[in-house]
DNA sequence: TCCCAGGATTCAT
DNA sequence: ATGAATCATGGG
């Protein structure tokens, strides 16, 4: 099915390159973009503000709490402190970011997999997962598509026990290096329901990011990711290498949190977009 | 060859 | 509770 509609404050290319969603990629147009998740595939396709969603019936609605459609982002960036010219300047850079809905056991891998990796090499070992052990998509639902070489593979990502079948040397010949032993165990911590994805997926921020800590090669930072770009809890502020240094030079005394409560996570996005590409 | 990449764990004070 | 060593791999 078909739907049209306008969305302001959206740009794809920017939410992709923003560095939370590794599996929303380019077709072979310009302005074409292919994402899978939970095993669902969609073709968007962007004019300005105006967005062409392409996907199975009965996937609309996921797909449009998946780009958070319904919330005011330029609300958002028009709070933004007028003397904090640091922070005007990177949400007028990245103002096409969204804070997505992902899985949060896509987002849990992914994230064990970024530490100590760069953008790029995230995003072939997700990949390389998915064409592994994830499920194939059917060819009929791909034939209407474009999808480029570049765009993702056809392949669910892993479930917990697609995953968890997975042997420790198997992973580590995908190159996952010292991750590899992180994700066999946390696959099997959560296929065997010791950690409960769904009693997570209910809890306020501080008590998800307590309970996400307690998988095996999930720290604070990789917590925070998770409950940003999957549990949408918009206070959470992923700290790393990037956001540490901005830190150390434009906010000595501490980020203000108290003025950006309920928005910290897009203005941490704005920061680490600014930072990686200007 | 050296250094760093969206860090976490382990072991040392 | 803080700090250093260690962990694999690829690219500059």
């Amino acid at each position: 099915m078909k739907y049209t509609c306008t969305i302001p404050c959206f740009d794809l290319e920017q939410t992709a390159l923003s560095g939370q969603c590794f599996r929303l990629m380019p077709g072979k147009e310009p302005g074409l973009w292919f994402v899978i998740s939970q095993g669902k595939l969609l073709s968007i396709r962007q004019n300005d503000s105006q967005f062409t969603f392409e996907c199975e019936e009965g996937s609309l609605e996921y797909w449009l709490s998946y780009f958070d459609v319904s919330t005011d982002y330029q609300a958002m960036i028009d709070s933004i402190d007028p003397d904090d010219t640091y922070l005007l300047s990177a949400a007028k850079a990245g103002a096409g970011i969204r804070i997505l809905r992902q899985d949060p056991w896509e987002m849990i891998i992914t994230f064990v997999i970024s530490q100590q990796k760069t953008i790029p090499a995230i995003r072939s070992l997700v990949e390389a997962l998915c064409r592994n052990y994830g499920t194939h998509i059917e060819r009929t639902l791909l034939a209407s598509s474009k999808l480029s070489e570049a765009g993702p593979s056809p392949f669910a990502f892993p479930t917990p026990e697609q995953l968890s079948r997975a042997s420790l040397d198997d992973l580590l010949a995908l190159k996952l290096g010292y991750r590899a032993k992180y994700i066999a165990v946390t696959a099997r911590t959560i296929a065997s329901g010791q950690i409960s994805l769904e009693k997570i997926y209910d809890m306020r921020y501080p008590q998800a990011k307590k309970e996400l800590m307690k998988l095996c090669g999930v720290g604070e930072k990789v917590a925070e990711c998770i409950c940003l770009f999957a549990l949408h809890h918009m206070d959470a502020f992923p700290i790393d290498t990037h956001i540490r240094q901005v830190m150390d030079v434009h906010y000595k005394r501490g980020f203000p949190n108290r003025r950006y409560r309920g928005m910290r996570g897009i203005m941490q996005q704005y920061i680490f977009y600014y930072d990686l590409y200007s």
